[in-house]
DNA sequence: CAACATTGTTAAATGTATTTAACATTATTG
DNA sequence: CAATAATGTTAAATACATTTAACAATGTTG
């Protein structure tokens, strides 16, 4: 009924957030970004690049004129720097705190980014700032060491995920989780 | 060019998974699974659900026979374990450790478990049982606290993510991740 | 067992995100 | 400055996941 502002607060789908990102990573870089930087950062062909801005545009979040570079509005960049924390949070947390390796830790920061709520990620930012504390860089060498005991996956029953699910006593961890099957 | 085997090895989409893990749950509880019961638990129409059911059937990760009940074949229950042992984890992990609300630990970790690669959960769980080990409850004890000092958004720098992420310092947590951009 | 309720399917349409092919614009350079 | 290269757009097609509406099969019960 009453018109839509175009540059409208609703959330962005997955897709439009990462190509926000990537804008504001281009712009940290050089400056601007263009269609084509976009499409090669992102791995996806122009086209697909052309429409994703059109729509950032038009919910106001990027300024472009065809043919010309694209700049994130203030509302952009605001947006985009949460994403980009999220990321920045994420990566650190996987690698350093988890010791996934690094190509890992990165595709699957790019995707938890968009997916994971802020509610989550500032918990996992304290987890982050806990061992970051005096005194408690030990434990979290400590775990290391306790992860690093296990690059076997034939003799540690903790590195046994994605190999053998079976291995795991999920009955031990699956009594709260039953209840809160409400909405899926 | 040769003709692809009907229950083929690839991957499902996150989509497809889930409704694989629904058809778990429900055959875990009831034996079986109904389309309507599928729908309802995941809040999507019928023909969405018939839909979806006639890929994974063409898959051969479940049987079902027109007007009748669904259930998973050997290769489809294999599958939906796996996708529910991540969803156990990372409910686990997000509660438990991180201390995220329960109604949101459950919606967050209904996407992860689809999109979190299987590398990353084997971490996940080796830090859940970490702190499982005898004398290191203190130490989760010790981060709760931690943690919980900072309901207020207003005086706890690490409990400002999604309100103000300008608080956080990420010139200290970007120098590494600045490199790994390659793909995204 | 006929009427009704429940359950499931098909058909048609929508929305989003892609691709390739063709074309348009802009930039470079000989 | 004209030819060529690079860049960007539009158009058309594909794929996937979804919806509503209409219909079909199954089950229940008076």
């Amino acid at each position: 009924m009453t018109p839509q502002p175009h540059h409208s607060r609703g959330s962005l789908s997955p897709s439009l957030e990462h190509y926000l990102r990537a804008i504001f990573d281009l712009q940290e870089s050089k400056g601007y970004a263009r269609v084509t930087d976009i499409a090669s950062m992102l791995g996806v062909a122009k086209p697909a690049v052309s429409a994703a801005v059109k729509t950032l545009r038009s919910n106001g979040l990027v300024s472009h004129r065809v043919y010309e570079s694209i700049l994130l509005t203030e509302e952009g960049a605001k947006r985009a720097k949460g994403v980009s924390g999220k990321f920045s949070i994420l990566m650190h947390f996987l690698t350093d705190v988890l010791g996934v390796e690094e190509e890992q830790a990165f595709v699957d920061a790019c995707v938890m980014e968009h997916y994971v709520s802020g509610n989550s990620i500032d918990r996992f930012l304290d987890l982050l700032r806990f061992f970051e504390e005096p005194g408690n860089q030990e434990i979290l060498e400590k775990f290391h060491q306790f992860r690093r005991s296990c690059e076997s996956v034939d003799t540690c029953p903790t590195c046994s995920y994605h190999c053998d699910i079976s291995v795991i006593d999920f009955d031990d961890m699956s009594k709260k989780i039953k209840q809160s099957k409400r909405r899926v």
